[in-house]
DNA sequence: GTCCAGGATCGGA
DNA sequence: TCCGATCATGGA
């Protein structure tokens, strides 16, 4: 049974290109006409903005949920009740490399990603590159995820991924980092770690929590805890950020106590600033 | 051919 | 505790 809804949300500030291409996410599409399409959970989402409303459609196969609460779902999703514009004012106050890095990509919101797909998808990221991770992902997606519409499969379960082995996931050519894959999977599935659990835990757990799987360091975590759980403080520190910090920041400075609570948010407008603004831009 | 990519692990000092 | 080599793969 087809399961179709529609939500608009209005007076939304939300750029979906910058959104969904700022490297918070890898499987968000460009559809065409400002459109982007992917797979949440087993629904074939559409998004479209206009103006300040965000239009929201989507379409399942099996779906439980009420209307009611798949829309509560995606004004979360989306973070609609954090006020971008306030919080980016104060950062911004203080800061001449942020204020560029706003103006030059407005209109970024952290998403409230799946956390399983998240975590998998940054082990996937480990000493890699955007279009391979996103290659590598939608090919992971492709042999285990389950198909919607459109070309469109939704992201495998850990239950799944759990019941294969490392020679099983070859064709997604993940290379080393197969056996991560399925130890997470392994580890999830069995509540070794519980991702349900983590979402009441205070930062330093939930980072210590993660990283007992395989694969999975600070920066993996950081990651999960950023783009999943919402942590708004927690900084990822990849070699951009870490080129970035020492460009713009003392040496006694970090994100952290720069931005405050708001740090990751900051990082994230600054990370898709150093690798998409022409060198021009930023040098000193 | 070499270098690098949203890093983590391992062994040796 | 810290440091360097190594881990697959593919594009530049």
């Amino acid at each position: 049974m087809v399961v179709e809804g529609k939500l608009v949300i209005k007076n939304i500030s939300i750029d979906l290109k910058n959104t969904f291409e700022c490297g918070q996410c890898f499987r968000w599409k460009a559809a065409g006409s400002g459109t982007y399409v992917s797979a949440i959970s087993d629904m074939l989402v559409r998004v479209s903005s206009v103006k300040n409303s965000l239009y929201i459609f989507w379409q399942g196969n099996s779906i439980q949920s009420s209307d009611e609460s798949i829309q509560t779902f995606f004004r979360i999703y989306f973070d609609e009740y954090t006020n971008y514009g306030q919080v980016l004012d104060k950062l911004c106050f203080n800061s001449e490399i942020l204020t560029k890095a706003v103006n030059f990509s407005p209109g970024i919101r952290i998403l409230r990603q799946d956390p399983w797909e998240t975590l998998c998808s940054f082990i996937i990221s480990q000493n890699n590159n955007i279009p391979r991770i996103k290659g590598i992902i939608e090919k992971l997606c492709i042999n285990f995820g389950q198909y919607l519409a459109n070309g469109v499969y939704s992201f495998p379960s850990a239950e799944i991924l759990s019941c294969l082995s490392e020679e099983d996931i070859l064709p997604i050519k993940c290379g080393f980092r197969a056996k991560y894959i399925i130890d997470a999977a392994k580890k999830v599935h069995n509540k070794e770690v519980n991702l349900e659990k983590i979402r009441f835990m205070t930062t330093d757990l939930a980072r210590n929590e993660l990283m007992k799987i395989r694969g999975v360091g600070p920066k993996v975590a950081d990651c999960t805890l950023l783009y999943a759980y919402h942590k708004l403080d927690v900084v990822p520190k990849d070699v951009w950020v870490k080129r970035m910090i020492s460009l713009f920041f003392k040496n006694d400075q970090n994100l952290t106590n720069v931005f405050g609570d708001y740090a990751g948010l900051a990082q994230i407008y600054l990370f898709n600033y150093m690798r998409k603004a022409p060198y021009s831009y930023w040098k000193i």
